[in-house]
DNA sequence: CAGTGGTCTAGACCACTCT
DNA sequence: GAGTGGTCTAGACCACTGG
């Protein structure tokens, strides 16, 4: 089997989907499955690559599958994610053995597009000194003179906690961006990690030569 | 079903997963159906994850699938990836309608990191002048005067071509990183994209606030 | 050759949503 | 109630790899 059959579906799939306009119902996949002539199954892993891609939307129950509008996503610069400085809701704070974590989902024209979660360690009084409508990172700099460190950018796979908080599937590929926090011994109090829904927001970076940006 | 089988299954392989070091071969889908009492088709589904998570390593006939070392991935500075500083090779260049692709692939240890493909439109004399031994950006920013765009960083799955050059899988989620280039009078002439399986590269990213490195 | 992962089928049941 | 996507099963065939 050179090319399989999925892939096939892929394709074909594709060039129905490039004459529709958003948010036109897609055909259901038993239908497609009887047009194809392949199995269900076999409809299915094709349509799961389109829905990653971004080219589809599956809704519950009668929803069904539409056609994804081309809608551009939000840029985001990567300093306004590290200084927390976008909007942002449902901040959730909780302790656990000497370790706080906080959690925010950022959202951006109501829409959720990412979530920070922060873990804090040995950092006294921090529950009661902080103020979650304010921005954390500032307040980890002021309070606490945590430094940060260069942050890193990667993937990740949706857990069922973001999946929920995200309104994706579990295992949606995500941007994955994290940083460590340190106090003014050098000893690692923070680890932050943002991770954000790739078809809503794009991360904008700093173009840098030498210690300059150009 | 409040929790699908799938993701219980996938929890209890992360439990026999966590004791074992890498490489170590892990039981074949046949044996862990039997021993979890699920049909093959929903082990993989368990399996597909842990494969993307970068736990698991599948390999094709006897080579079965084996334990992922834990290996840190590598870091690679974004300066060095725009300014194309990494080590490559099968660099080609393709002409057609006046664009001209140059495509490379970028290496870690001798293992396939990523691929870096460039669109260059209507640069005279371009595919003669340029040695392809040398760094591409610092070429197109001195022989044709080009400024880069801020580059644009999100998650993209892997196409047939890339996946075939850096050894995954189609579909794999990998990290992309795109920007544009343009000559003195503002007209794009450049569109280039790196994607990197971000199993074997993270990216490091400059903190900037205002306007200064910190 | 035996066993592995990769693909594919036909069928089933469920939760959900619209009418 | 009808139709949708989400999950799950049991079975099958294939290409590939190692002993």
């Amino acid at each position: 089997m050179p090319v399989p059959r999925y892939y096939q579906a892929k394709t074909r799939l594709l060039d129905l989907l490039d004459d529709l306009p958003g948010h036109t119902p897609f055909p259901p996949e038993r239908a497609l499955s009887d047009l194809l002539r392949v199995s269900r199954s076999t409809i299915r892993k094709a349509l799961d690559e389109l829905v990653l891609e971004g080219r589809l939307l599956r809704g519950t129950g009668r929803q069904g599958t539409t056609v994804a509008p081309p809608g551009q996503p939000h840029r985001i610069a990567l300093h306004a994610l590290t200084a927390d400085q976008l909007p942002r809701e449902r901040t959730t704070t909780s302790t656990r053995n000497d370790v706080t974590t906080v959690e925010s989902v950022l959202v951006h024209l109501d829409d959720p597009i990412g979530v920070r979660q922060t873990h804090l360690h040995a950092l006294p009084g921090f529950a009661t000194r902080y103020d979650p409508g304010t921005p954390l990172r500032e307040f980890l700099a002021t309070a606490y003179r945590l430094r940060q460190s260069e942050p890193r950018c990667t993937t990740a796979l949706a857990t069922p906690r973001v999946a929920s908080l995200l309104n994706v599937r579990p295992a949606t590929p995500l941007l994955a961006v994290s940083w460590l926090g340190h106090d003014t011994t050098g000893a690692t109090r923070e680890l932050s990690r943002v991770v954000l829904r790739s078809d809503r927001a794009h991360l904008t970076l700093p173009q840098v030569r030498g210690d300059q940006i150009v």
